[in-house]
DNA sequence: TCGTGCTTGGTTTTT
DNA sequence: CCAAGCACGA
């Protein structure tokens, strides 16, 4: 029988798990119009809807069983934001909240309800997504796609579409025509056959992300009942990072719910708008303002950073925003010293064993551990790490290259894998003392997987018998760990038998499609390999596989969402920074990025081995204007 | 086969 | 901006 929670009246209803939220937070928690939240980083948006999912649902104001459709940009956000709405609320309100991405929801929707499209834009239902690149497209423009009709146009006008024209503008740049495009330019003309090959004349039908979101805006657009199903399920609507919002995105948050009583929470913050690359929007919170009439509410508050840092913050947050406000940190500094400078080395290998040297010294000195430190770059991590790990070693502290492969997988896509989680809580569970904690995870995460209700008490019972017998069998099977490539997959394998491959294959779409549970599988095997060579038993080999005690290098893009007590950012020169002419504005809301994932402290490098520092003078001049000393390291 | 000079990619999300 | 890869001529 399950245990029904309490609904809790509107005004007796408190934040969760916080001392308190500043005025315009509960303004927003509590509001009942569509909101946009424009905050800088720090500011807890994601708190923030974790906080009104949990108002929302806790109160009944999304009145049962209507439901939350919270979309964000990035997996992990969309994993973070259910995982704190389950902290905060119980199992069957925290279950009335949709946490995904853009992207799963469209495909979702194509899904459902793709065979209900007209038959020219229908994708036939086992279609498989394809990622294709400049080359792709280059290769139908000048060949596959043939000649147009006389009366639309020649093959010279063709030839003279750019492939970046044709992939965002042509392609996907505006919604889908039912009946096709009356009287095509010769670049819409290419895009329908781009359009109707994918779906109908190859083998099977291959969508992109972004065709699959096209698709999914048209069938909503024909398919009242579809679009009439969503409105009536959900009642409140959240969207993350808005700031990065496609103009696909857009139009098909537009199409679902312009005109309905779903009420739209929008967070973001346009000084962090690194993604223009990947088709963002201009200015996403103007266009939602005037069409949803969304009421521009702003926080001030920064939990993340110290007032030393904040202040230098501002500076650069004046330059990617005239208008922009300065934000009251809420965060006591807790170092001595400068919380920024800029340190000017004489080559790149005094530079690594300096900061190795640094970092190790203030792990020991405060306290701290090597996690709580992270090296930035702006590109090409390997080559950084190449000169960084040694010394790092040197020093006593392994560093990792987030950003870097095992087999075909980047190891922080590899990390966040369902497989590879699910062996690491088996591994911990089986192969490690004082299990207690592992116990509980492993035991939830598999007994979702077999649709065991946390309920049904016998059924708990039975499996966690069994659990207990293949742990025991694990540990007796491989006491050591692997000493070879093939003994990790003997041994990933063994776990997977036992976690269920068709069940893991069921519960997650991604892994039925193409190689990639493959590919999965395999980089988790070669990355536990890998993580056993300097270990001296299965605790060390699993702190190693997940990175528990190694400082991570990644590039600015990779970092973003994150935070760290201290953040070294490797190489501020022209070299590293050669696309800044080319957009200043993205490249300076990439610098603030990098700055703003610091609580305490931010170190700059710089060595002129590397490169000038006169095309990024502007950067300098905004750190010096903040105050900011360069010292030079002999 | 080697040197020269030109083009290109790098930062990258999504099942 | 700079390194790598490519085409081309000697």
């Amino acid at each position: 029988m399950a245990v029904l929670a309490r609904r809790v009246r509107p005004d007796d209803w408190k934040p969760i798990g916080v001392d308190a939220l500043e005025a315009n937070a509960i303004k927003v928690v509590r509001s009942t119009d569509n909101r946009s939240v424009i905050a800088g980083p720090g500011a807890g948006k994601t708190e923030l809807l974790a906080q009104r999912a949990a108002y929302l649902l806790q109160t009944g104001i999304a009145p049962p069983p209507r439901r939350i459709l919270a979309i964000s940009f990035k997996r992990d956000a969309a994993t973070n934001l259910a995982a704190r709405v389950r902290q905060r609320c119980h199992r069957s309100h925290a279950g009335r909240l949709d946490s995904m991405t853009f992207d799963a929801f469209a495909k979702s929707l194509v899904d459902r309800f793709g065979q209900a499209l007209p038959e020219r834009w229908r994708p036939r239902p086992d279609y498989e997504l394809m990622f294709p690149n400049d080359t792709a497209f280059r290769g139908f423009l000048f060949q596959d796609v043939g000649t147009p009709p006389k009366a639309i146009g020649s093959y010279a006008d063709l030839q003279a579409i750019s492939i970046k024209t044709f992939e965002r503008s042509l392609l996907v740049g505006s919604p889908l025509p039912v009946l096709g495009w009356p009287d095509p330019t010769v670049g819409q003309w290419a895009a329908d056959r781009f359009w109707q090959s994918s779906l109908h004349e190859g083998k099977k039908t291959f969508l992109s992300f972004p065709m699959i979101g096209r698709l999914a805006e048209l069938l909503l657009r024909v398919n009242p009942m579809a679009r009439d199903a969503l409105r009536l399920t959900y009642s409140h609507l959240f969207m993350d990072e808005f700031q990065d919002t496609t103009q696909i995105q857009y139009d098909l948050v537009r199409t679902i719910f312009l005109g309905t009583d779903a009420v739209i929470t929008a967070v973001g913050d346009n000084k962090q708008q690194i993604m223009r690359w990947a088709m963002a929007m201009d200015d996403p919170f103007s266009a939602f303002d005037a069409d949803f009439g969304g009421k521009r509410t702003p926080l001030y508050n920064n939990y993340r950073s110290s007032p030393e840092l904040v202040r230098i913050q501002h500076v650069l947050a004046q330059a990617l925003d005239a208008r922009a406000v300065e934000p009251v940190s809420k965060t006591a500094t807790t170092i001595a010293g400068e919380s920024c400078a800029i340190w000017d080395f004489s080559s790149p290998e005094i530079e690594a064993q300096r900061l190795a040297r640094f970092v190790a010294g203030e792990v020991k000195a405060h306290a701290l551990g090597p996690r709580d430190f992270v090296l930035l770059v702006r590109q090409k991590a390997v080559d950084y790490a190449a000169v960084l790990e040694p010394a790092f070693r040197a020093a006593g502290i392994p560093l990792r290259n987030e950003a870097g492969t095992v087999g075909a997988v980047m190891l922080q896509e590899l990390l966040a894998e369902e497989a590879s989680e699910l062996l690491v809580k088996v591994l911990r569970l089986a192969m490690t003392k004082r299990a207690g904690r592992h116990w509980t995870e492993c035991q939830e995460a598999l007994g979702a997987l077999r649709g065991i209700s946390p309920e049904d008490e016998a059924a708990q019972a039975i499996f966690a018998r069994e659990l207990d017998a293949q742990a025991t069998q694990l540990s007796a099977d491989h006491p050591e760990p692997p000493a070879s490539k093939a003994d990790a997959r003997t041994i990933v394998d063994d776990v997977l038998c036992f976690v269920g491959r068709e069940r893991l294959i069921a519960v997650h779409p991604a892994y039925a499609q193409g190689g990639w549970f493959e590919k999965v599988v395999e980089a988790t095997a070669v990355h536990l390999h890998g993580s056993s060579a300097d270990a001296a038993d299965w605790t060390e080999t699993l702190d190693t596989y997940e990175g528990l005690h190694a400082i991570p290098l990644m590039t600015i893009h990779k970092s973003k969402g994150l935070e760290y007590h201290s953040v070294i950012f490797v190489g501020l020169d022209d070299g590293a920074w050669w696309s800044f002419a080319g957009d200043q504005m993205e490249a300076t809301a990439g610098f603030f990025v990098a700055f703003t994932r610091a609580k305490q402290r931010v170190v700059f490098t710089y060595c002129a081995k590397r490169g000038a520092r006169t095309k990024i003078a502007t950067l300098y001049g905004l750190l010096s204007k903040a105050g900011v000393q360069t010292i030079q390291i002999a």
